[in-house]
DNA sequence: TTACTATAATACGAATTTCGACAATATGCA
DNA sequence: TGCATATTGTCGAAATTCGTATTATAGTAA
C-alpha cells in the first residue's frame, strides 16, 4: 500500500508541484507571481500548494548557514556501536546535544552514523571524551575526520 | 591567519547578521520589513546584510525537498578508497553523477565518504555495479545503509 | 449519466512588502 | 583630524502578498 502525502485526490507531485520546487529549490523568496506566470497559473495557486507541500512535510523554505562561515570548521564523521537493547537511550542522548548535526540508523558494524560539528579539534576532543564515551551503552565508536568538502547539494529535483 | 568573510570593515558575523540568521532559519520568506523591526533597524539594511551574506555564500535561502517524498526512497553512504594518483579522476566523474547527493575527503581507510540517493535497491545495485565499480581508480568500495534517518537540522545558529 | 460533495483554481481589491535613488552617518586609515 | 569608503536611513513608486468570494473540476454514489 503507497503512502499518500499529498491530497486525497492526487497522490503525488504534479507537473506544478515540481516547477514550484524546481524554482524554490534554487531561490526561496522568488516571488509567487512570477512562479505562477511561467507555470501559467494564479499567485493564489502557487502560494496554496506552497503552504501544502510545506504542512506535509515535502518541502521546507529555509536559510541555510555555511558551517565553516559560523565558525565550526571540524567536522566528522562518528560511527556509534551500542549495547543492543541501549540504541534508544543513545539516540535520546544524541538528540539532545547541539554538536550533533545527523543521527541516522545504518546497517554494519556500528548501528549508528552520525555527523558532528564543531569549532575546533579540542571541541571535537572534548565532544569525544567527555559526552560520547559517557553515554551508557556506547561500546565502540569509529572517528571518521571530514578534511574536505568535495561537492554538496541539496537540490534534488530536475 | 584569520580568513575574512564579511566586510573589510567588520570580520564577523555581528548581532544583527546572527538575527538575520536565526530568523530565515526559520523561515526563508520571512518579510524584511519583521526582522528590521524585530532588531530595530530599517528594512533596507535587512535587505543589504542578506544579499551580502548571501554573495559571500554565508547565508543560502533555498527550498529543500524531502528526499524520501521526492521518490528518493534509498539512501546510503558509501565509502570509497581510489589509487592514490586517481583521486581527482574520481572525484570529477563522481561531480556529474545526479546520484551523488555529497562527497567528502576524509582520514581513515577510505580516502572518499560519499552520501547516495536512489529511488530503490534495484538502482542502488546499479549504481554500485555498473557506475562506481567502472570509474577506474576505484580500489574498494564499502556501502552503510542508511535504514532510517534519527535526526537532521540545518540550523546551527542558536 | 446525473447530481452531489469536496477540493482546487481564479478574480480582485486592500494591505504589506520590496525596491531603488539619494541623503546622512559610521568607520578605517593615513 | 580629515578623507575615502562602506553602511544605514528616508521615502515614494512598483510589485507582491493576502483574504474573501466565486467559479471550476474531479471524485463518488445513485
Amino acid at each position: 500500500m503507497e503512502e499518500k502525502f499529498r491530497r486525497s485526490l492526487y497522490p503525488e507531485l504534479d507537473d506544478i508541484d515540481y516547477g514550484i520546487v524546481r524554482a524554490l529549490q534554487e531561490n526561496a523568496r522568488l516571488p509567487f507571481t512570477q512562479i505562477a506566470k511561467e507555470l501559467g497559473v494564479t499567485e493564489k495557486t502557487i502560494r496554496m500548494r506552497v503552504q501544502q507541500m510545506q504542512d506535509e512535510g515535502v518541502l521546507s523554505l529555509v536559510g541555510i548557514v555555511n558551517p565553516v562561515k559560523a565558525g565550526l570548521n571540524v567536522q566528522a564523521f562518528v560511527q556509534i556501536a551500542t549495547e543492543a537493547d541501549k540504541l534508544d537511550d543513545v539516540v535520546a542522548v544524541l538528540n539532545g546535544i547541539v554538536e550533533v548535526r545527523l543521527v541516522v540508523l545504518t546497517s554494519g558494524d556500528y548501528q549508528l552514523i552520525t555527523q558532528i560539528l564543531v569549532r575546533n579539534y579540542e571541541e571535537l576532543s572534548q565532544f569525544l571524551m567527555k559526552t560520547l564515551n559517557k553515554i551508557p551503552g556506547v561500546t565502540r565508536v569509529n572517528v571518521i575526520n571530514e578534511l574536505k568538502i568535495l561537492k554538496s547539494k541539496y537540490k534534488f529535483v530536475r
